[in-house]
DNA sequence: GTCGGACATCGACAAGTGTCGATATCTACC
DNA sequence: GGTAGATATCGACACTTGTCGATGTCCGAC
């Protein structure tokens, strides 16, 4: 890392303003883009849907699983994507592993685009 | 096709309740996911934020192509995109075409994320 | 009609992505 | 310690995507 300071997807969405106030710089698009890719596939969406939506506001790798016809290491990728990204936060408790959203993340995204409507 | 009732992602997304209301459908996310995946590229979304800051809130090709390092059919590549998925209108007017945004789809995007901040 | 410029389409290519089965890791329990 | 189950990682594969140069199409000016 040549930078000390580097923004995660989320803390760079959390600075922008709106859409339609000013074009995004190259960078700041460069690092927001990654975040509405991750959520731009079918199965990750829903899985943000599932896990929002649950019971506590968590949900653990099973419950998801069984939610899909796709394999456990494919379930277990799209996490890690939204994980890694910062919309998904991980802790494990015991065997099991439970996944939570992070509400500001998704809310942060979520005031960006709203801004376009003026 | 063989449903004669196809709706637009942009009209999937109008009618969604926000994410962490209730999961959505593999339909659901089959049919939204393809706009998030428009905007989940850094140039596309530079494009989007462009058009929607512009002046009139309308921009031509030309303008857009000068603001990147990006050959012109990969500009407007990149434009189809955004326009089949509904994210923005096409106009042409003379020799040139004019791009703007559908604020109401835009929104609309928004609206489903800033469900999940409850 | 011909020419030049703006934009779209086409074909090709390298790079990225979603998926799987096999395997590794970790934890609780016997 | 050994075993079983939950989850992550790995390697491979087909498929998709971003990009380009070449070419096509349309419109206005001369």
């Amino acid at each position: 890392m040549s930078k000390s300071l580097t923004l995660t997807p989320v803390e760079t969405v959390a600075c922008c303003s709106p859409l339609a106030q000013e074009p995004l710089s190259a960078d700041q698009a460069g690092r927001i883009a990654p975040l509405l890719k991750a959520i731009g596939d079918p199965v990750r969406l829903r899985l943000l849907s599932i896990v929002a939506s649950h019971a506590d506001g968590e949900a653990c790798v099973c419950d998801l699983h069984d939610a899909f016809d796709l394999s456990q290491p494919t379930i277990s990728h799209h996490l890690k994507v939204l994980h890694d990204v910062g919309l998904l936060d991980r802790e494990k408790r015991g065997v099991w592993v439970y996944y939570r959203v992070v509400p500001s993340a998704v809310a942060d995204l979520g005031a960006l685009l709203t801004g376009v409507a003026g």
